[in-house]
DNA sequence: CGATGTCAAGGAATC
DNA sequence: GATTCCTTGACATCG
């Protein structure tokens, strides 16, 4: 037992602010307009703003922030975070003065466990950057770097041990900062596990995920315990949670004879995210896992708005959960008073 | 100005 | 071996 009360969980939301939609979340004008991380840190610093006044303590920073850094052919971009490093250094004090958790989650092409040496070591390179970005902010080591375990190319053992023995191959600065996250298809709470086993890599619990892929049927509490304990002592584990999208999704698709593009209803996948939180999964999922203590990263699509909608709806429908976030029990009234919860429409 | 096409990048299923 | 989906936003271009 912890001898003071844990400080309160903390919710995180991704990336992009719908809440204000003039804010940017990275410089994304293509190679030839010299986009820099430069602008993307300006860009950082209205959110980081924002996010101070919403009281939103977490926030996984765009993957692209610094633009082309590693792309082979553009050697002209590498070299952008040695020239932003002043720039780096003060958004990194803001985010620390107001204890702020940032973290990355490299993009879907980084894949330290392909068979493909040119495609693992430009992974690394991605890592490499990302990892000094946050030294230079001088972040925690609760500042992570979230990836998967990649491909199964036919042979998910084989995949799990490759991953394992490029993480021992890492740059000290990029290893330190790297966490392996369950997936949706490919590798499983369980395979993770045995990943951690080999390399002591942290673990960061994906509750969705878990639910899209358990074939070995690992309790849920049980696992998210063992999840926390792949953590350094005095850092705090982090989880990701979402609801699954149960809307039909609309296809399109060029009709080979006419090459018109048809639009088809198909039914829902598992693995999609909802705009919003279910707030009663969400509720049944923390009391699941009553006492444990971690930050939740929400990857709803709506961002924000659904980190703000969750966050009022906890003191509502639960307000034994919403204590550990620090959140006040809901004044009596209405569970959903009408007009009250629209977000600042800018 | 609104609609549409494109983007550095991989993997896997399908044919 | 080639095509398409996965999934994502925003830039860039077109009409």
């Amino acid at each position: 037992m912890t001898p003071f009360p844990a400080p309160p969980m903390r919710l995180g939301f991704a990336a992009k602010v719908l809440g204000r939609p003039d804010l940017k979340s990275n410089d994304a004008r293509k190679h030839p307009s010299n986009p820099h991380l430069r602008v993307s840190i300006g860009y950082l610093h209205a959110i980081f703003d924002y996010l101070h006044e919403h009281a939103v303590p977490m926030y996984r920073m765009s993957s692209d922030i610094a633009p082309y850094v590693t792309h082979p052919d553009l050697p002209r971009f590498h070299n952008q975070v040695r020239e932003c490093r002043a720039e780096l250094e003060a958004l990194g004090k803001v985010a620390r003065d107001r204890g702020l958790r940032l973290s990355f989650h490299p993009s879907q092409y980084v894949l330290l466990n392909s068979p493909d040496k040119k495609v693992t070591a430009q992974s690394v390179r991605d890592l490499v950057a990302q990892a000094e970005m946050l030294d230079v902010m001088g972040a925690g080591a609760e500042a992570v770097l979230v990836t998967h375990v990649g491909g199964t190319y036919g042979d998910p053992a084989a995949g799990r041990v490759r991953w394992a023995e490029t993480y021992k191959t890492l740059p000290e600065p990029a290893r330190r900062r790297l966490v392996l996250e369950n997936d949706d298809l490919r590798f499983s709470a369980a395979d993770v596990l045995a990943v951690h086993d080999r390399t002591g890599a942290p673990l960061v619990f994906d509750h969705q995920h878990y639910w899209c892929l358990n074939p070995e049927r690992l309790d849920l509490r049980e696992t998210v315990t063992k999840f926390l304990a792949t953590w350094p002592a005095g850092v705090r584990p982090k989880v990701h949670y979402s609801s699954p999208r149960t809307e039909l999704r609309e296809v399109k698709r060029k009709d080979k004879a006419t090459g018109k593009t048809k639009t088809a209803l198909l039914p829902p996948v598992w693995t999609g995210h909802a705009d919003f939180v279910n707030p009663f999964e969400f509720v049944q999922f923390l009391r699941a896992v009553d006492g444990l203590v971690f930050d939740v990263m929400l990857e709803a699509k709506a961002k924000d708005l659904a980190l703000l909608r969750v966050r009022q709806d906890l003191p509502r429908y639960a307000p034994d959960q919403a204590g550990r976030f620090g959140l006040e029990p809901a004044p009596d009234g209405e569970p959903d008073p009408a007009g009250a919860e629209e977000p600042d429409a800018g």
